[in-house]
DNA sequence: TTGTAGGCGTTATCAG
DNA sequence: CTGATAACGCCTACAA
């Protein structure tokens, strides 16, 4: 089945396309009558306008680019279905692209997205992500552009964070409000900024209740994954055998921690107390259950791209837009893995 | 900064826009002096060819449509992954949408695909899909079309699965192997094809192995969720406390079963045996350990392009394609929450 | 109230 | 080897 076209229409009615464009759009300048006769033919003849001529016309496709280091991963799924269903609401389609944690892609995902020429660009940076090259890029264009999560601070576009020193600190706070006296850290890369942002956090909560701090007691995770969290655990009982607390910079390495202290027998919380980050569905459900903190992913995907349409929207009109940065809350959740009274 | 076209590139070096055109194609019949000099300066403005034109000409968009029911979802994250990633590798983009498990909502979904006139389209039906209209006029339009995971059996287009019932049964003949004799059934939702088709294995299976199938020990989620799967544990536990083995409609409902029972110290597998289905990564951190079905998600997402992609191919040269339905493989893995020796 | 004409940027055909 | 011309389908001044 071809699609019709309002050539076609024009054509079956004995009127000119214009007229034709002009009923279907309710032009003032168009009789009822007429209006009437290419309505229905329209309806009749199911009727859509071709959206690629649309597009070539109006310089829009209505679609947005969104790209996030990994597709399988509890916050990101989240992120993607707060994204969508604004930009649905708005009338956007999406674009999902990944990076793999890896800064080579993440330029390649942004040429295709060029190419694409999508109305605005969302992005959450890979842990490789230490050249801004294409993020410049980005902005030179002049497409809208926001960051969220991972993001590089140079770069003049608008953005969607939270504190994660704040909340870092909050985890920390909690783990030396319950009596831990040495705490270590299972931290994220050396790049992104909120895995650096976390360790402040740490270190800065630590000095300010009188604990020392010890570099020793920090772990550098490469990739973040659930099996890092069990090796470091491992070391960690093995190099520090007095560590009591244990503050993960995810839930996924959290619970990678929680498996090795179960399969181990140690106990948790009264033997080393464990706090995660980002609050993912699976901590829920563990035993004992994780403490960790919340980080609002659902959330943090409608602002992304409600500040992005705002962008989209200044652009169209020509007016001028000024960057933003949006600070969402967090909040501590306190469970099993650091309930002590 | 503007796009560059091709005729600005044209006017810049004194030649015709078609010439330019030909020479960034590679054609044979440019002098190869012209063509090194448009390359110099389409390379150095930057050009890359406006891909609305592009559509518009060439009715592709190199770009298809993914509707599934839920994205958060560690089976249907899985598969998002490998659409992309197959997409990605043979040069498409990928529109993803949900229909949240709403029939409406899809429908409206795939309208909304036939706009943006994308080149194919990839689908796993919602739970409340029992009807075919939009399906259907996706067949009369023409659109390369591959169902996957959740299908309409009627509906003649390719498709993508794994067997169901055999699956449901290896599973719940592993529970009768290891001496269950009493086996309650989690099941999905009525409409589903793969609900019903788990549970016909789960019934089958009881009966050749000479156990009588009792409905009452068949209990049906609405939502599929942790919830249910805690709930109707309770209810199991009070209505049938014989009964030592229970299959789940998937993981996170199995997961749901685990808990209860963990909180209510019902020993597993010795009291009460699981088996979920899906092999969720969750199940693996669990205390115990779920045993599950393996269901090949990720490489359900490659097969499904892949076959789009050969429809979509055939469509372009215009050959005939008859739509083909490909059988992935299923395994059981046997993990802490069903071992007995 | 209706229609003509031009253009968005590319590709394809065909003539020079 | 090069280029003029005509689409693709829609939108929008501007005429009539």
């Amino acid at each position: 089945m071809k699609a019709t076209t309002l050539k076609e229409i024009a054509a079956m009615l004995g009127i000119s396309i214009t007229t034709v464009s002009k009923a279907l759009k309710n032009y003032p300048d168009v009789s009822p009558k007429t209006k009437k006769a290419v309505k229905d033919l329209a309806e009749q003849l199911n009727f859509t306008p071709n959206s690629f001529a649309v597009n070539l016309r109006t310089k829009e496709s209505r679609t947005i680019g969104l790209i996030i280091p990994e597709v399988v991963h509890h916050f990101f799924s989240n992120v993607i279905k707060g994204v969508i269903e604004e930009a649905d609401k708005n009338g956007y389609l999406v674009i999902i692209l990944q990076s793999n944690e890896s800064l080579e892609l993440e330029q390649k995902q942004v040429e295709l997205l060029f190419n694409k020429r999508v109305d605005g660009i969302l992005i959450s940076l890979s842990n490789d992500s230490n050249d801004d090259h294409h993020l410049k890029k980005i902005i030179t264009r002049g497409i809208p552009f926001v960051q969220f999560d991972k993001i590089s601070k140079l770069i003049p576009s608008s953005k969607i964070v939270i504190n994660d020193q704040k909340a870092a600190a909050a985890a920390v706070q909690h783990l030396i409000d319950i009596g831990c006296k040495k705490i270590a850290h299972i931290r994220g890369p050396e790049n992104p900024q909120n895995s650096v942002d976390r360790f402040i956090g740490y270190k800065k909560t630590l000095e300010k209740n009188g604990i020392p701090f010890d570099s020793k007691l920090v772990y550098t995770c490469q990739n973040v994954t659930y099996e890092e969290g069990v090796e470091f655990t491992k070391q960690i009982v093995k190099d520090h055998p007095d560590v009591d607390g244990i503050f993960a910079i995810t839930d996924l390495v959290a619970i990678g921690v929680l498996s090795y202290l179960n399969e181990n027998h140690i106990a948790v919380p009264d033997q080393i107390a464990v706090i995660g980050f980002s609050n993912w569905f699976m901590g829920q459900v563990m035993m004992p259950k994780l403490s960790t903190i919340d980080q609002p992913s659902y959330d943090m995907g409608i602002a992304a791209f409600s500040l992005l349409l705002e962008e989209m929207n200044c652009r169209r009109e020509g007016s001028l837009f000024s960057p933003r940065t949006v600070e969402l809350g967090t909040s501590l959740i306190v469970r099993q893995s650091s309930f002590k009274n």
